[in-house]
DNA sequence: TATGAATGAGCATTCATTCAT
DNA sequence: CATGAATGAATGCTCATTCAT
């Protein structure tokens, strides 16, 4: 039997329960304002088990954050291949969804607010976050020009309108003022604008794709009906 | 003369010195991270007498935060009135020297990092950041869509994707990167594209107006030249 | 009035007080056994205050022991001058007096055990104790020299020689064992069986000044009759 | 064969192993200052284990305390018997070897140290120390006055004079200041001159034998001429 | 028996806030 | 009114000691 010795697989619980809980509590309160206490405490064990973990507050905060990065990695779907209109469509979706959660917010209002005391915690961010994303938009949008459906000269200043466009005034409004979540309709309509001015802009078929987009969000204005209000 | 009693105006300026201390000092290590020490030397004054001030550190924070965001609402220019595309570079120009300079950036940390804290603040500062702003961009994209020169249904977007499309990419990264500042090189490629996409998707003459863009871009691609690097 | 302000002279008191309280706790627990709360409350005041006058543990045990250095300074009499055997024994006794007070064993016993971590202390003692102590006996032993009544070549070694026979089996046990004072009857005798040793090896007249000394310890062998169980 | 069980065997050897590693820790850093992880780690075992032979750090320090002082019983070598001035000579140096060794000072400091919070560890050395060496030489000095070659009343104070006279200066300036080890050059003037003042006080044939050390002295200065700097 | 892991209690140090002058 | 001085209440971190395996 190849078992994982039960001591090392505990061990790696527990670490990953410490990082959550650190997670947590600094989320809420910003590396100065959070305490061990609290930490420990969130992690269910006990101040000194925690230091046996991590030496230090800030190398515990240095951990979590490169950890979170690590897990980002992932997040982003590539997109599709159903046409531009509906690829770029859901990946609008796909992107809102991710950026907009409370706790992508949460941490990155936290790494916005402490990037000062620590720098490299920003760069590491920029490179998997904006950076990895940024570069899967750019391969998706080269594709599109080649089949001559898109045409720009500059793919990654392409890359960043399509984000600021959909994105950057919803999420600013969301760094800014926490308690107040965009509504699915208000998203909808952030979506859509910002996709019919990409496609204005970027086209080879403007009129057409515009009225494509129209009629896509027309049909499918949100995904999830619940929290419509 | 009415004149103000001595007294009066002394308080007074002791007040600001002790607010723009309190910029400083929060900005640099956030809320929890600051003390009230330090505030107090930065003002030149003994903390007894801060206190005579501002009643608690709370406070403290909060009315620096509100004069601050006072002290913004005179910040952005009206935009002139040369033909939309001299007035919109104009005003891409006036408003990222203003976004981008290093110690709006920190107080932007800093509201987004103490906005789970302190939600009002967050805010308070859209109110008069965002909202005043876009309502003046606003108000002037109303101006030209009646002289026929920009065409549009929902006007907050278009003010949105404006903004968006000019500074919400070296924003982002500004934010996220303390230590690197973007060049002017950077900030012209980004204006240029931003207003080329506004134009192509908002004007009523975009071939026109892009063409003129462009040669504004060549004759002026900034402003500053020494650090043009 | 050249009035000494009441802040100063309440800092300098203040500051006394500390100081003797740290003498009292590092001298009963040593350096690492010894806890701040303890010097603070001995010394009647909060942690926070003892921390205003002395940035560190540290800080506060170097210069308590500096303090007590340059107390020591002036510790010992200069000798007097009525004939060589009164002179040394006037001397001997003076020294032993000083020497074995419980305070200052206490004193030593807490250099001794922390020079290894703080050697600078014990550079600095040797320099005013031993160091100074010595000279002055050198000067005195010098002087008796060119009067003829005591003769050797190595001043210093006469001088340490002295130190040796009357003090360093009682100061040595009395280091060991806290719990055991010497009597003065013990001490007499380590005194009168120094001294003759002493002037049987360097004095030019040594029985008649053996048999002196002999006379003066059978007049006088105590000065504190009370103490002498 | 009564084999001793390998298991017996075993834990006497961890045994030493951990009374090796805490004279090592204490010593260099007081009894308060060390910690048992050091001990541990030093042992080469883990910290419950530890626990398994001494139930606390108390009994440890003690332990080891007292195991120093039954190895320290058999340091001292008898006087040999090749006539006074030799032994005596002979017998200076091997305890001048012997006391200002790094090990035994760094010991002495630590018993010095801790003495008020574990009297009976003082007691203990000085029974085994200074007490045994000094009947030693009792019994030696005793069998000298027997054959008339010293003369004497106390002999008891006689021992101690000669242990004052040759290593008090030393022994105290090395308790002193550890950094600066006596040269052999140093300990030979100390030995040298406690000598001749022993002889000249105690010798009933005092100049035969200073002029006998003297030869001695120029001789055979030292004996390890290596560090003779 | 030996050990990785855990913890209650303590300690140096700091900080927001308040007196006494 | 302004300030030097003071403090209760944390906070990051450590350590002797004990389980559970």
């Amino acid at each position: 039997m190849t078992a994982i010795p039960k001591r090392q697989q505990n061990r790696i619980e527990r670490e990953k329960r410490i990082l959550r809980a650190a997670l947590k509590v600094f989320s809420e309160t910003g590396y100065s304002g959070a305490n061990m206490d609290s930490v420990a405490f969130e992690a269910g064990l006990s101040k000194p088990t925690l230091y046996q973990y991590f030496e230090s507050k800030e190398a515990l905060f240095s951990a979590m954050m490169l950890d979170e990065r690590d897990r980002m990695i992932d997040v982003f779907q590539h997109p599709s291949h159903e046409g531009v209109v509906r690829d770029l469509l859901s990946f609008a979706w796909d992107y809102a969804d991710t950026v907009l959660r409370p706790d992508m917010l949460s941490l990155a209002r936290l790494i916005i607010g402490e990037v000062q005391r620590f720098p490299e915690i920003g760069r590491a961010y920029q490179e998997v976050g904006p950076d990895r994303l940024l570069s899967g938009i750019m391969t998706y949008l080269d594709g599109q020009r080649r089949h001559s459906r898109l045409e720009f000269e500059d793919t990654e200043l392409a890359a960043e309108d399509l984000w600021g466009l959909i994105l950057s005034a919803p999420r600013t409004k969301a760094l800014y003022m926490p308690d107040r979540q965009p509504t699915r309709a208000e998203l909808a309509r952030y979506i859509h604008n910002g996709l019919r001015v990409f496609l204005k802009a970027y086209s080879t078929q403007p009129a057409n794709d515009v009225a494509e987009l129209d009629r896509l969000m027309d049909t499918q204005p949100s995904r999830q009906v619940e929290d419509d209000d």
